[in-house]
DNA sequence: CGTACAATCCCAATAAGTAGGTATTTTCAG
DNA sequence: CTGAAAATACCTACTTATTGGGATTGTACG
């Protein structure tokens, strides 16, 4: 299920279909993609939107921020450098292009409450993450709960805690977090 | 690991997606996706690749371009910075997050001489292709049919197909294809 | 020692997808 | 124009997943 609904404003291709990955892996579902500022009547249309910006764009940012943080959406300043941004007059939050995935979902969950419960993958158990890959790998609960000698309750449970800690609920959601994680090989 | 000619080396996880995507949308296949530089008994086993590499690693660079080199190899150096940064000594060719993907592709065909499509033709038809990105995106079938204004007969009986065609039955195993064919896109 | 948590197991109800069909309309290349 | 393929819609029976409760062990930590 999507559970979001999210704005990419940036020049760069890569951040773009970067950021995109990311938050498609996290099913924060993607509304547009745009390299720059909208009018403002598109503006004023986003309500309870994570709005995701480069930093660069400071100048434009300063006539439309008020529209923008208005009707609970959350803007997500984009830096390209290393040097430690600060959330400021702008900008709800900093996403460093360096921060690793988990840095990066955890900022947005900071804010984003209305999208998901989410928790780092560092806080799954060696058990889920071994359950989340062969889940990712298309096996049944039955299968699963076979090849590791477990009753199909257990695996259900597991799965349920594991949704849980992600706030993803899909097959496809928990595949895609798995891939991207690199939990799971994938051969075309 | 992932099928392909091309390894991206970088720290940053959203110019890691982001250029994957970029690259498979133009059926360069990935091997590998790393954050730092490996050994030099797995550099040395590249040959004919496209490596992509942070411009930031230069000094370590300097330890392994020569192998890297070797065997055919081309080195894209990726900038961040606006300013522009010219092909050198390390780098065959420096792509600029901030190229158009026009430009990026363009770059890298004028070096990637060797590279072949490694993508299998999908006889998948416009529609299956539509209702695959959205089985992709955790849809459900309801909400699939209820997007596209069919009924979730229509939905279902696409699905069928699709999974005769590729002989990929699982949600999971569709997620992957869609996602390693580029076809996960943002919902509209 | 008590708390937290991982790992295991169980049940029942509901939601969703799969596997067999059949069948009409539309689109498009020959 | 015609046939093939695509897109559309429907059905039943069946399997699987999700949800929302339980519960019992064992282990790590302060």
């Amino acid at each position: 299920m999507l559970s979001g609904n999210a704005v990419i404003i940036h020049i760069s291709p890569i951040i773009q279909q970067g950021l995109k990955n990311i938050l498609l892996a996290r099913n924060i579902g993607i509304s547009d993609i745009m390299n720059a500022f909208p009018e403002c009547s598109v503006l004023s249309e986003w309500k309870n939107m994570l709005l995701f910006v480069d930093t660069q764009y400071a100048e434009e940012f300063k006539k439309h921020g008020k529209i923008m943080k208005k009707n609970g959406n959350t803007v997500f300043g984009i830096g390209t450098t290393m040097s430690a941004n600060q959330p400021d007059l702008y900008f709800d939050e900093i996403l460093n292009i360096y921060d690793n995935a988990d840095i990066i979902l955890q900022k947005i969950n900071d804010y984003g409450t209305g999208v998901s419960d989410y928790k780092s993958n560092n806080q799954l158990s060696a058990r889920e993450i071994e359950i989340l890959t062969k889940i990712a790998l298309g096996l049944s609960n039955k299968l699963i709960a076979d090849q590791l000698f477990l009753s199909i309750h257990t695996v259900i449970t597991h799965r349920k805690n594991i949704t849980a800690k992600l706030g993803i609920k899909s097959i496809s959601g928990l595949t895609l977090y798995a891939a991207l994680n690199n939990m799971v090989d994938s051969h075309s």
